[in-house]
DNA sequence: CGCGAACTTGAGGCGTGTCAACCCCTGTGG
DNA sequence: CCACAGGGGTTGACACGCCTCAAGTTCGCG
């Protein structure tokens, strides 16, 4: 008895079908039926939004109605405080979400910027609410994803809190190497979407201290770095890096 | 002192009804209508368990089943990395959820210790998922208490990635403080439950750094610490310490 | 072709870590 | 009631890793 509100027609306002997309068993519908699949339908996302590279999804402040997933390229999420301190909370890629710091206070609390031309799908929270209501792998699936981004938030209070630079940095490439693999990529290498700076200030170190220690990491053998390329020659040897630490 | 978690004799049997506990407006709860505190009854709490100071809750990778609510007492989470680094995740007080993080994987990521004689409710999680279906309210909460964990992990981020000592000490009391308020508790006085080593983990610093800069403190009038028992006298010299930051 | 942004590399300073000594509380047993 | 032991906390001296500042290089792009 979901009522289809009749809504203006304009570009992102098409439903769009879960089912149809080739991250459904990465995203919000995953671990769905078939069936299920079909029930959710064009019902969940509300439509797709271009986002090109250094354009804002959203700003921390704005009005909270919509979670993103991010359907292609690549975000980072920056949390400014009041002294003007920036930090990035986080780096997105295909079939994660975007904006669930804000279901609690009602407006987004951090800045949701694109690193490269970028397409998400909006979910409007009601409507997820809705259907997590009435289909349990729906709402079960969700609470996954909530509690993936606590688990890996508190990965990263780790690193933050416990690491010296070249272990952060080590820590850093696996992850995002490990995530892209998932997503069909190669294992070793990447192009990374981010700046120096940027890495930086996710891994709390200076642009310098990051490229410094990529230079370190490349005259050891470990891997060979071009700018942004990044092609790990050595992957367990940045493991043992990170195995071989004191308590 | 050390305790197994295994303690089947702290299994309650009776359900615990939650519209007759005090914390219901702070905790799983909240917002709900009366009429619907009356329908959840006793059927999301399974009961209630005792933890003794320093013993634990439950152990990083013990399998997940239930999410668990402070009821009296405080505890803290701890990451350990397979390195062997330890990382204080967060401190946690009566109304807060303990087991977020481990709804992705099945196991919790973390150990959960008591950090003085507690109470907590066991919350089954297949309970909360099915009442959450039903009690839209009741989803809207549970949403909205994730949120809010992600939200704090990522301040921590913030703190960890880009303070110095001083301020992450001074960010960490006014929390503190913060939280005892919302539930009772002074505005300026507080003792603490953690040790300075514990407190050091939180912030990514060494236990000397932080008794340091507590000392720093109390010479500079902001506040009198003697041990555990902390005043502060200008708590917006705190929060000065916190806003004249560079970018 | 040349400008600017991003990145690299170097030299020196500073904040926090390390190591060690000492102090203060609390609990325990004579 | 006091002596003592032990853990937590404080304080000091020094070391070191990362930051700061600055110069130079590479690359993308107009």
């Amino acid at each position: 008895m979901v009522s289809s509100t009749l809504r203006p027609r304009h570009r992102a306002s098409r439903g769009v079908e879960c089912q149809h997309c080739n991250l459904c068993d990465l995203c919000l519908p995953a671990g769905l039926m078939p069936e299920e699949l079909r029930r959710v339908g064009g019902r969940l996302v509300a439509g797709r939004r271009k986002v090109g590279e250094d354009e804002v999804l959203f700003h921390a402040g704005d009005r909270f109605d919509a979670i993103y997933a991010v359907w292609t390229g690549f975000f980072k999420t920056v949390l400014r405080s009041s002294a003007g301190r920036r930090q990035v909370t986080g780096f997105q890629m295909a079939g994660e979400l975007l904006g669930l710091d804000a279901i609690d206070t009602g407006s987004y609390g951090v800045d949701a910027v694109a690193l490269e031309d970028s397409e998400v799908c909006v979910i409007p929270y009601h409507r997820l609410a809705t259907l997590a209501g009435r289909l349990a792998p729906l709402q079960a699936q969700f609470h996954r994803l909530m509690s993936r981004q606590i688990a890996s938030d508190q990965a990263a209070m780790l690193q933050l809190g416990s690491m010296c630079a070249e272990e952060r940095v080590a820590a850093f490439l696996l992850d995002l190497l490990h995530r892209l693999e998932a997503r069909g990529g190669s294992a070793t290498a990447m192009r990374l979407r981010m700046s120096r700076e940027e890495i930086g200030s996710f891994l709390g170190l200076k642009l310098e201290t990051v490229s410094r220690t990529l230079s370190s990491f490349h005259a050891r053998g470990l891997l060979v770095v071009r700018q942004r390329d990044i092609t790990v020659l050595a992957p367990d040897g940045l493991r043992q890096l990170l195995e071989r630490a004191a308590a």
